[in-house]
DNA sequence: GGTCTCTTGGAATGATCGTTCCACTATAGT
DNA sequence: ACTATAGTGGAACGATCATTCCAAGAGACC
């Protein structure tokens, strides 16, 4: 069926995703893309249909490959009791590193959400599904660590994780104290639910 | 002293203000300016140095008629008890409003934190004092409320409040309900403290 | 009224944007 | 080997980007 690829999709979409996620879409040029992948415009045209093909291609990545990943224990079929918690301690662990080298740029959905490019319905749906998938994560979590917590309460406590990571997302760029204060209190809040009910 | 500007400055940065508070820094092209100003672009120039002089002033310009005004009862020498509970009420009777035609972009700086500008550094360095004014005014009105609390809880809960505020103004754009759930939460965090200690 | 200084209008700048087009190349199926 | 099909390279597209330049315009001071 004629000639074939001369790349690999997955590592093309994956260097994309960098790009996107370091500039943004509308930050990220045809032309630092093309540098990125090694592919020229009409690869990625071909492969893609447009920048925009490629960036809702870059999103699945981010998704399955950064996002999924990190939250592996808490969507196993059995979730261990200080599983949220050890997510809170990988994530400072991310956020506080001197080198400043990992989690440079925040979360590709949460820039994206800031963007205008939320005003697009596919885009916003994508991020409501990001935002989705990291509350039920959490609510797994939650449920683990306390059985007998009320919905209401567990509801709050998820409800507070979520902001206070998606606030550390925010905050990564500008003031890389300011989001691990972030996190330290969602491990405090954590915490704290354990010695109430000893 | 020659020619006087045909225009009101105050006026000019209020509308360019808008502009980038809905289509952020990039997304807001030099004829959007032009057309949101009613200035030429040789005015704009003349008065601002460049955009970036221009968005600089539509933060500066944020801040004062935006955050603050909306802060003042936190700000302000005597602090009600239940300001922060107020503020919060406030905020979610905007983020709630059915014809979404109230804060539908959410934060200027927030947004700009999650764009590549963020890495300028007076850029950041605006966002950090944008997070620590919010920081300082719920402070004040956690204060007010319960003078008695211990600072590490004071401090938790004006983190969680500030968290899920930024939560809600990031995920505006894309859902209405998550964002009125996060205010909802910081909501019943107050309430849940009065009620520990009555 | 004359002159000086500052503001404005509008065109023009070069750069960069995403996208398209076409010729060329290489593979799969017959 | 031939042909049909699909991927690639590179130039070119028109549009739009922020910015600059210059001449004309208008009020302030003598």
């Amino acid at each position: 069926m004629g000639r074939q690829s001369a790349f690999v999709r997955e590592d093309a979409v994956r260097s994309a995703r960098d790009v996107f996620w370091s500039e943004g879409y509308e930050g990220a040029s045809m032309a630092s893309l093309q540098r990125a992948t090694g592919l020229n415009a009409s690869s990625i045209y071909h492969s893609f249909g447009s920048k925009r093909g490629l960036f809702d291609a870059a999103i699945e990545d981010y998704l399955e490959r950064v996002v999924r990943p990190g939250l592996a224990p808490l969507r196993a079929p059995e979730v261990a009791p200080d599983a949220l918690e050890r997510y809170f301690l990988a994530a400072r662990a991310l956020f506080a590193d001197p080198s400043g080298r990992t989690l440079p740029d925040g979360c590709l959905l949460v820039n994206t959400a800031c963007s205008g490019l939320a005003r697009d319905d596919g885009i916003a749906e994508a991020v409501r599904a990001y935002r989705a998938e990291l509350h039920a994560a959490f609510t797994r979590g939650a449920q683990a660590r306390r059985p007998d917590q009320s919905p209401q309460e567990r509801a709050q406590l998820v409800e507070t994780c979520v902001a206070l990571l998606i606030s550390a997302l925010v905050m990564t760029r500008v003031d890389r104290d300011a989001a691990t204060a972030a996190l330290d209190s969602a491990l405090t809040a954590l915490q704290h639910q354990e010695q109430a009910h000893p």
